[in-house]
DNA sequence: CTCCAAAAACTGTGATCACAGTTTGCGGGG
DNA sequence: CCCCGCAAACTGTGATCACAGTTTTTGGAG
């Protein structure tokens, strides 16, 4: 109305391939679609109920991000298999990037930050109550990146972002396992605790255990499994 | 001879869209294509002589390696442009993940690798020598990967691929700067040395001191530069 | 029932076209 | 000389088709 020149360039309808990528991730990394097995173009699309070439564009992103494979031999596409070797390798670069993520945001932790944390923690606590893996999974990432996010270091984040996702699968296996309440997330309080205080290496400390410890479970869930 | 049946599915033909990729990717990393200028698909794709389409799939790629960069506001593609606070996380990514690379590699070194690394360490000196600066980027590059190929740590080893990716065009900015005489190799050497007796640690803290004395003087010139 | 070969279905790849939004270039008025 | 406005060129996106290779199904002979 008052607006002298609405400036409005637009740019905001999100892409097809966009809405494809964040479907087939969120279905990785909840674990819905089981490693191993595989996937074709035409049938994502059906799925999705677009056509296939939105889903090339995704795929072809996950591929690049290691999330899905494709098969040298046949050219098809899968879901990458969990080996003992790759989790290593997964928690290893976790372990690293993921503490460091978060002693960066620490220094720039408010009020607004912690009570989106404890809200997240709260519906981490509740999927766990309820056995819902799905939400568990779900809350437990928004949990971590709302968290990363604050850190303002946009290539470690990616990097996070993109381990996230290879190591998702994984996690879908250990519940089908152990069990969700085989996790606690006794440690994102201890997180808060130092983020209240912006204390760097506190919440480094602690994110680092909280990782350690469910990598732990996956790597005997692993080991149990072969 | 003897073979019972020749079992060869193939598959062997090379798809045109990972062609461009390499050809994209080498662009990049020897700083042909500067950072902040704007590429497009169809330029792109009359330049290599090809259609549109192996390029839309080789720029998606990219991308998601965040070795090329999209405008957000009008879906334009770019180089990602130079900021300390890029290089700053991208050192130190690379700070962690390819000596890592490196102290895994050196259990399996052999008489084999050594002989290969000799001779791209020969191919490092010569071109630094000539002052041929994609020479050198290119003989510095199979150097350091012949070297992590052999850890046989698959994710970390790309992680540093996309790393390097990443961090190419810096690497163009310096030696335009600073003249490719600046930067010593004396640090292959001292890891090739390692490597004969298989000394993990030793191999580490050489490409460890390779790296950083790189990345200190890329540093100082991204911010002698603005 | 077993085994093998032909056919049908399905796979990723590449080309071509249409479309809407953005940028660029050019011309004319002030 | 400056600046506004319109048109042409260019941008990424998505759909559709053709093709070659692979897999799966099918059907018939032994």
């Amino acid at each position: 109305m008052s607006g002298p020149k609405s400036r409005k360039p637009l740019a905001d309808s999100v892409a097809v391939h966009d809405q494809v990528y964040d479907a087939i991730r969120q279905a990785l990394i909840t674990g819905r679609i089981a490693p191993g097995v595989g996937v074709s173009l035409r049938s994502l699309a059906a799925e999705l109920g677009v056509s296939p070439m939105p889903i090339r564009d995704a795929v072809r992103r996950l591929v690049a991000e290691r999330a899905l494979e494709i098969n040298p031999a046949n050219k098809r596409l899968s879901v990458p298999s969990l080996t003992a070797g790759r989790l290593e390798q997964l928690s290893m670069a976790r372990l690293w990037v993921e503490p460091e993520l978060a002693a960066r945001a620490a220094p720039h932790a408010d009020a607004a930050l912690i009570k989106r944390l404890r809200e997240l923690d709260a519906a981490v606590d509740e999927a766990l109550k309820l056995g819902d893996v799905d939400a568990y999974m779900t809350a437990n990432h928004d949990f971590h990146f709302a968290l990363y996010q604050r850190a303002g270091a946009e290539v470690l984040l990616a990097m996070a972002g993109g381990l996230w996702l290879q190591i998702g699968p994984f996690m879908r296996v250990v519940f089908g396992r152990v069990g969700a309440d085989g996790l606690v997330a006794d440690r994102h309080a201890e997180a808060m605790e130092a983020l209240k205080v912006q204390d760097a290496e506190g919440a480094r400390r602690a994110i680092a255990a909280d990782l350690s410890e469910g990598m732990d479970k996956m790597r005997a869930a692993v080991e149990a499994g072969r």
